[in-house]
DNA sequence: TACTAATATGAATATTTCTTCATATTTCAT
DNA sequence: ATGAAATATGAAGAAATATTCATATTAGTA
């Protein structure tokens, strides 16, 4: 995308000018949202001049693209080394979105960057839940390979229920102004038994 | 809310232009979302001047919120018409399940307006899953008395699952462009193996 | 028909917003 | 220490935006 990159900072000066427009964009961005947020507002919080905001980004969307991009980053990450040392495709899944919904409850912000990409630019968005759903899809593979998830059920919309589950099931959490890590552990053992065996007594 | 009221027209007249504002109000939300349609972009759509806009309604906001209003109700009474002749609660939930998704398929306005709500007030989208939830969970409880729900599970956890599950499959659904109801009853049915069994072999 | 209420118009206003740029200062490698 | 590169500044411009209002037209009723 032309018009949306950043350019580094080459100095510890540059470096500080930087960060604090990082800092005033995530906590406007998380407050108010991209489109409320306006140039003004961030250079006013991050104490900076104007055309310094311009000398690291090209715009008001360069920022936010930047800092989608670490979030996605760090969500995978903490996803991924929360499912390192599982043993079982159960112990993965547990894992994997206890990982998720504790770094929502820590940062909402997240969820707001993530959802509202769909009204920056809907292409994002549908990018980002496509390609989750797909690397979803080949890490459940090989456990129905290996006999532990049914084999007869499509995996992709296993991995769609599986998104709603985490992402709904942390909204309840952060709607929740004072959940702690038990009530997280709360809910995702509620979801973990749904998925062992379904919702309904009768089978 | 003040200033965001809307006047009813009183004439046949006055009728086709709130009509027509209405309708270039959908088309351009759906399209740009609400923070990035200016009040301009909805009066040269719908080919009204200015001050024709505000006969009608406040502000920009109040515009919003009528539709939101509007959608938020369909979706309600779409998922009534679906369940009321369903017997168990597993025919409820599969046949809320696909009304909901055949709803935002034809219409995945109805998602953005929902959606935004979360930039446009926070408030009005926390109102509206936390009120669903409720509502959900009131309808649950009976199934879980009479036998047919588990009750070994806890309900608001269930139904943030549940309104996960419609949301993200309704996306998966909204993503392929040329999706039929063919498609829609096929995820339907994985969601209900789910639901049903779990995900897991070993039990 | 005549009259009042309803509706339509679009120029004008007051803000807000993004972005640029000429100038000044600072950093840091040489 | 010096000089080129990096950084900082904020006034100014250009464009967009929401809203108002005085004026004109139309609808519906008595």
């Amino acid at each position: 995308m032309k018009n949306s990159e950043i350019r580094l900072p080459k100095t510890k000066v540059g470096l500080k000018s930087f960060k604090k427009i990082i800092k005033a964009g995530k906590l406007l961005y998380g407050k108010a949202g991209f489109n409320s947020t306006s140039i003004n507002d961030i250079i006013s919080k991050a104490k900076v001049a104007a055309g310094t905001f311009y000398i690291y980004f090209d715009s008001k969307l360069a920022l936010y693209l930047y800092l989608l991009d670490e979030y996605r980053h760090n969500i995978r990450r903490s996803a991924n080394e929360a499912t390192q040392n599982c043993k079982t495709r159960v112990e993965m899944e547990r894992a994997g979105l206890k990982a998720f919904i504790m770094y929502v409850m820590k940062d909402p912000l997240a969820y707001k960057l993530i959802w509202e990409s769909l009204f920056v630019d809907p292409n994002i968005f549908k990018e980002y839940y496509t390609s989750f759903a797909l690397s979803y899809v080949n890490h459940l593979k090989p456990f129905v390979e290996s006999g532990e998830v049914r084999d007869d059920i499509d995996l992709e919309t296993v991995s769609y229920v599986l998104m709603g589950i985490s992402n709904f099931v942390g909204l309840q959490i952060v709607f929740n102004d004072d959940a702690t890590e038990k009530d997280v552990d709360f809910v995702v053992d509620e979801c973990m038994k749904l998925l062992q065996s379904g919702l309904f007594k009768t089978n």
